[in-house]
DNA sequence: TCTGGGGTCCTAGGACCC
DNA sequence: TCTGGGGTCCTAGGACCC
C-alpha cells in the first residue's frame, strides 16, 4: 500500500568528471588546460579523456598505437594507469560526500548515491558537495538529484551534457513540463542499465527516447524484456525500485587477471603470473572475511594476432573444505595450471577465479581439514601485516619470483603522491 | 610492433526431489 | 490406452555496468 505520509526518498549521484585524468591533472598545476589520457594496465588503451581530450575527438578505448599521431600533434599528455594513486583520491572523493549526507552506497571508484531524502535545499547541497570534493581531493565533479536511482543518473548525465547546470541537475524540484522535455532529449541507449543490445530492440518498437520508455506500457515491456526493463521504466517514472545499499555485501566472485607485457611461452613465466594472482585474490578473501571453496585457473593467447594459432585453457577444481590459505590454493592452481598449459603457444594473458564464496574467518573444526591449523592461519596473518606495512609484493610466494617475463608495461607511470613517502610532491 | 580488468543480475534449461 | 505438478538447486550464457 502507498502511503501518502511517507516521504518519497531522493538520490543524488556523484560523479568523478573524467576521474583518472582529473586524479593525474590534481597534482600537476601544470596540465590545467592540457589535453590528459590515461591508458588501460600495459599502456594498451585509452581508458580516461579530459575535457580537452575529448575536444580533439579522441574515442574512449582507443589502442595507444592508433593515436599516437593525435598525441604528437597536439601535445596530448599520456599516463599509465596509476590505481594505488586513484584507489586513495577516489576514498578522498567519497569522505567529502559522507561528511555532507547522511548515507553513501560507492557504486565505483569514481561514483556514488547519495541519500538526500528529507533534505531542505537539494540544489544548494548539491552545490556544496561538488565544492567540498573539489576542495577535499582537487577533483571536478556533476551532481544529479531525482526520486529514484535511475533518474539521479539521467540528471547527472544531462548536468554532464550541458555546462549551463553548473554541474547540478535536479529532476525533482523541476516543474513536469521542463522534466518531459529533458527526458525527451535524451536517447533510450543513454539511460542506465539500457545497452547497445536492449536500446537496438527498443528501437524496433519505435521506443528512442527516455521519455518514450518511460511512458510505455509496463505489461508489453515486462514481457518482451523481463523485470530488469521494467524496473528501470518505474524508476524513469520517479518510483525507486533500487534501493540504497550502504552495507557492502562480499564478493561473489573473485577474479585477477593480466595481459602480458610481450608474448610468452614459458611455462615458468605463467606459474609466476598465476601465483600472484592466487596471492593478490586469496589476500582480498581475508580481507572481507571470506572462504572459498573453488578455483578457476586460465590462460589465453592473443586474440588479436590472426597469424598466430589460437588456444584458451581453463580448468577448475574444489578444495575439500572452503579456506583462505594462499598456500593451499597456490599448489592447487599450480595443479590445474600443468593440466591445461600446452608448449608451443604464445600466451598473452593467464588468470584465477575464486568462487563458491562465503562468509567466515575461520574454519570450523574439521577433523580432516590438515592445512588449515592455527598455526597457518597466524602465517597468513603476518603475510598480511607484512605486505599491508611495507607495501604489497613485500613477501611473496617463492612461485611468483621466478619469472619476470610477464610482468605488465606501464611506461608513463605518475608517483604515487599520496600512498609513497618517496613519492611525496616536492615544492 | 602495439588492442584492459573486474564485477553484477537475470533467465532458461536440466537434474533432482517429493 | 491412460503417465501431475510443484519446487529447488545448479550452470551456462547473455546483457549490462564502470
Amino acid at each position: 500500500m502507498l502511503n501518502d505520509k511517507k516521504i518519497a526518498p531522493v538520490f543524488a549521484l556523484v560523479d568523478g568528471n573524467s576521474f583518472y585524468a582529473s586524479c593525474e591533472k590534481a597534482f600537476r598545476p601544470d596540465l590545467r588546460d592540457r589535453a590528459v589520457v590515461v591508458l588501460s594496465n600495459n599502456d594498451g588503451c585509452v581508458v580516461a579523456r579530459s575535457a580537452e581530450a575529448k575536444l580533439l575527438g579522441i574515442p574512449m578505448g582507443a589502442p595507444l598505437f592508433q593515436i599516437q599521431k593525435d598525441i604528437r600533434q597536439h601535445g596530448i599528455v599520456v599516463f599509465s594507469s596509476n590505481y594505488e594513486l586513484y584507489a586513495d583520491m577516489s576514498a578522498r572523493m567519497m569522505a567529502a560526500i559522507a561528511s555532507l549526507t547522511p548515507r553513501i552506497e560507492v557504486y565505483s571508484i569514481d561514483e556514488c548515491f547519495a541519500d538526500l531524502t528529507g533534505m531542505a535545499d537539494r540544489q544548494a547541497l548539491g552545490t556544496l558537495i561538488r565544492r567540498r570534493v573539489h576542495q577535499w581531493a582537487r577533483i571536478p565533479t556533476c551532481v544529479g538529484i531525482g526520486h529514484s536511482k535511475v533518474q539521479a543518473k539521467l540528471a547527472n548525465h544531462i548536468a554532464k551534457k550541458n555546462k549551463d547546470w553548473n554541474g547540478v541537475c535536479n529532476l525533482v524540484d523541476m516543474p513536469d513540463a521542463q522534466r518531459d522535455a529533458l527526458l525527451a532529449e535524451i536517447p533510450a541507449g543513454s539511460i542506465w542499465g539500457i545497452g547497445r543490445k536492449l536500446s537496438a530492440h527498443l528501437q524496433t518498437m519505435g521506443i528512442r527516447t527516455a521519455l518514450q520508455l518511460r511512458d510505455a506500457d509496463k505489461g508489453t515491456i515486462r514481457k518482451r524484456f523481463g523485470v530488469v526493463v521494467e524496473r528501470i521504466c518505474r524508476e524513469l517514472a520517479g518510483h525507486s525500485c533500487l534501493a540504497l545499499s550502504d552495507v557492502s555485501e562480499p564478493n561473489q566472485q573473485i577474479i585477477r587477471s593480466r595481459s602480458f607485457g610481450q608474448l610468452v611461452t614459458d611455462k615458468m613465466a605463467l606459474q609466476a603470473a598465476v601465483s600472484t594472482h592466487v596471492c593478490s585474490a586469496v589476500a582480498v578473501l581475508r580481507e572481507q572475511g571470506t572462504l572459498a571453496s573453488v578455483i578457476n585457473v586460465f590462460i589465453d593467447t592473443n586474440r588479436f594476432r590472426e597469424q598466430d594459432v589460437q588456444y584458451h585453457g581453463s580448468k577448475s577444481a574444489a578444495l575439500a573444505h572452503p579456506s583462505s590459505d594462499t598456500l593451499q590454493f597456490n599448489q592447487l592452481a599450480m595443479q590445474l595450471l600443468d593440466d591445461i598449459y600446452q608448449p608451443g603457444y604464445l600466451y598473452k594473458k593467464a588468470g584465477v577465479m575464486l568462487a563458491g564464496i562465503e562468509t567466515g574467518t575461520r574454519l570450523q573444526a574439521d577433523l580432516f581439514a590438515q592445512h588449515d591449523t592455527p598455526e597457518r592461519d597466524k602465517l597468513m596473518q603476518t603475510l598480511d601485516a607484512l605486505n599491508t606495512r611495507y607495501g604489497r609484493g613485500t613477501v611473496q610466494l617463492a612461485t611468483a619470483m621466478q619469472n619476470e617475463d610477464w610482468r605488465m608495461c606501464r611506461e608513463k607511470l605518475s608517483p604515487c603522491y599520496t600512498t609513497r613517502t618517496e613519492d611525496l610532491l616536492t615544492i
